[in-house]
RNA sequence: CGGGGUGUGGCUCAGCUUGGUAGAGCGCUGCGUUCGGGACGCAGAGGUCGAAGGUUCAAAUCCUUUCACCCCGACCA
């Protein structure tokens, strides 16, 4: 391909409104276009990477005997209603949903449980049919609360999604292994270094579910990883061993402390320097929106019975954090945010940063994480502006709440059951960034039951059929490629999904012998069914063709200059992973690619 | 959603405080000299200064409204 064939335009200053490395990149090199906050034009060069990500996507798929497929990307309410998702995805406002001409409600897809599960529940009938896995590769639509990053967080993307549907769950937990490995593969191939880890489903719904990351110190993602055990985990789900708290000898009396202005964990120890932060408890009021239907399901009530609002208070141990996530999962909510200043007062009596268990408004349900055990004399909020309680003692002074894990792993921390088992006793946990660029899910039969999907088991029995769901963000894939794979003067990709295989770097356009050289260079490697660029652009001077070979990064270069009619050309490839700048015979340089190509299986 | 910031040729930005002919660098076009790590000279093209309204003899500049984009936060109580 003739580089000046192509619009092909780069800027030597970065756009202001970029951020990352991938961003930038991406914008320099004409890779993207911004159409708007999250919304992406897909240049030639990026789409042919995205084009060898998702070969190898299918490729890994179908020889685990997936089948491709395409759904579409408008879908009806109904489906939604029937799963129960449209009130979520419309509260969290994610969902693009809007109304057609008869004034029916309809919304672009975010992802496809809904459409799948009724078209698989049309045509299965049988255990005989079963199990079955399909997937599509398609552009997703959600309204996200802040896209960023370019290509990273869009509010349109491309993703592939597969979906498995098994006659068990043991029969369900074999596909999605069969798919883990998939995965495994797949990221391998596209060159990426990453962890799989252990994650919170979300709202997708399910059980099991993995995110595979990639290891990127801009990730969004925190996770909780432990070189001693091979744990890893997202931060919303990882657990650990809670240091035990300070202890207390003294056993005075819980009294009242005036603490004006001491609103914060930090100002409070400036008042009581000899009190350790352990045994200082924050009481964080929350505003929550519950899932009615999903808690009188679990509870066996009716939905009009249960509330669908309220106000809850979560105690936590002043030197931890709390975890939303968890919170969120525990209380079955739709929506969980920090209450409101006016929700606060209502609810203390006190302005906001006096919170404490003892003397809530009766509406304000109490709960704590598990931090708080065995913190005894500790101090906590008043309810009462300007005031604190001090040593105050659970089972003497007030009732211990209902405690759970709400807290979140910090940098640090022994691992849970450290010392027992295999488990080394000093397994300690490290927190690192990741990006995460795959998520695969148990569903179990969440949505088979949900829409009715059912099929007869060989018992001549009706059963919901078992779902996985396992995604693959395809543009992410792309963008963290970048992010792992690049320097100052631009981005490196792995040989596997680069744009090119091969680029040719002609120092004199016009020159015969360089004209001759190049051309057969080109000629005999697309006959080697090598895609190679070759930039014949006329008036760009070379320091300026060295330059934007360096930004688009393709991996392995040949220079055409002083040396073509000796048929001699400059081996000069982006990275060392290819060998070092050398002078070589032209002959010598197409095998050198053919080779770099085949060992790739490119 | 809350907070902060920015909108001036394709890109990066200056000008705004103190109203008075719209600027620079990069990029682009033509000609010439150059030609192995973003050359130089000369001559050009390209902007209703995000939008609307207002104040004024006069608005990129002051006021009001609005839109868009970027960042931070949703970790505090």
């Amino acid at each position: 391909m003739k580089l000046s064939k192509q619009l092909f335009v780069t800027l030597r200053e970065a756009p202001s409104d970029a951020e990352v490395a991938s961003h930038t990149l991406m914008l320099r090199a004409g890779f993207v276009q911004s159409l708007g906050a999250g919304i992406y034009v897909y240049g030639p060069m990026l789409y042919r990477v995205l084009r060898r990500i998702e070969d190898i996507v299918r490729d890994e798929h179908d020889k685990a005997d997936c089948s491709e497929m395409l759904m579409p990307a408008l879908q009806p309410r109904s489906l939604w209603d029937e799963s129960g998702r449209w009130e979520r995805y419309v509260n969290d406002g994610i969902l693009f949903n809007f109304k057609d001409r008869k004034g029916a409600e309809v919304c672009l897809g975010p992802t496809h449980e809904e459409v799948i599960t009724t078209y698989v529940k049309s045509l299965v009938q049988s255990y005989k049919q079963l199990p079955v896995t399909l997937y599509q590769i398609q552009t997703k639509f959600r309204d996200e609360i802040r896209p960023r990053f370019g290509l990273m967080r869009g509010r349109e993307f491309i993703m592939k999604d597969a979906y498995s549907f098994d006659t068990s769950e043991e029969a369900m937990v074999e596909s999605y292994k069969t798919m883990r490995q998939v995965y495994r593969n797949i990221f391998t191939r596209c060159g990426l270094g990453f962890t799989p880890v252990e994650a919170d489903s979300g709202a997708i719904g399910g059980s099991g579910s993995e995110e595979f990351m990639v290891d990127a110190d801009t990730g969004e993602d925190g996770i909780a990883v432990c070189r001693a055990t091979d744990y890893a985990a997202n931060l919303e789900k990882a657990v650990s061993q809670i240091p035990t708290p300070a202890a207390c000898d003294s056993k005075v009396e819980m009294h009242k402390e005036q603490t004006p202005g001491a609103t914060t964990c930090d100002a409070l120890l400036e008042l009581f320097p000899e009190l350790p932060m352990s045994r200082l408890l924050k009481t964080i009021l929350y505003h929550v929106v519950y899932d009615t239907e999903a808690i009188a399901a679990a509870t066996g009530t009716d939905v009009g019975e249960v509330a669908s609002e309220g106000v809850v208070a979560v105690m936590c141990r002043g030197d931890r954090e709390l975890n939303e996530i968890k919170l969120s999962n525990h209380l079955n909510a739709l929506k969980l945010e920090l209450a409101s200043e006016d929700e606060v007062k209502t609810a203390t009596g006190a302005d906001v940063g006096y919170a404490g268990p003892i003397g809530l408004a009766d509406h304000v349900r109490l709960l704590a994480d598990e931090s708080v055990n065995d913190v005894e004399g500790f101090l906590c909020g008043g309810n009462e502006s300007g005031t604190h309680y001090l040593d105050v003692h659970f089972g003497r002074d007030i009732d211990q709440p209902e405690t759970v894990d709400f807290g979140t792993v910090q940098e640090g921390d022994l691992m849970l059951g450290a010392g027992t088992g295999d488990i080394p006793a000093d397994a300690t946990i490290e927190i690192t960034r990741g990006i995460e660029v795959g998520h695969i899910f148990q569903l179990g039969t969440k949505y088979s039951e949900a829409m009715d999907a059912k099929f007869l088991d060989v018992d001549q029995k009706q059963k919901p059929i078992w779902m996985g769901c396992y995604g693959i963000g395809v543009s992410r894939v792309a963008a963290s490629a970048i992010e792992q794979n690049h320097d100052d003067a631009g981005m490196i990709w792995p040989l596997e999904i680069a744009p090119y295989a091969a680029l040719i770097v002609q120092m004199k356009v016009g020159d015969e012998a360089q004209d001759a050289l190049c051309q057969k260079l080109n000629d005999d490697l697309e006959a080697a069914g090598i895609d190679v660029l070759w930039d014949e652009r006329k008036k760009v001077r070379p320091g300026a063709k060295f330059k934007d070979a360096d930004l688009i990064g393709i991996p392995m270069r040949i220079v055409v200059g002083r040396d073509a009619a000796d048929d001699q050309v400059e081996w000069s490839p982006r990275t060392d992973e290819y060998g070092t700048k050398e002078v070589i015979a032209s002959g010598d340089a197409t095998s050198r690619i053919i080779d770099a190509c085949a060992k790739a299986g490119r």
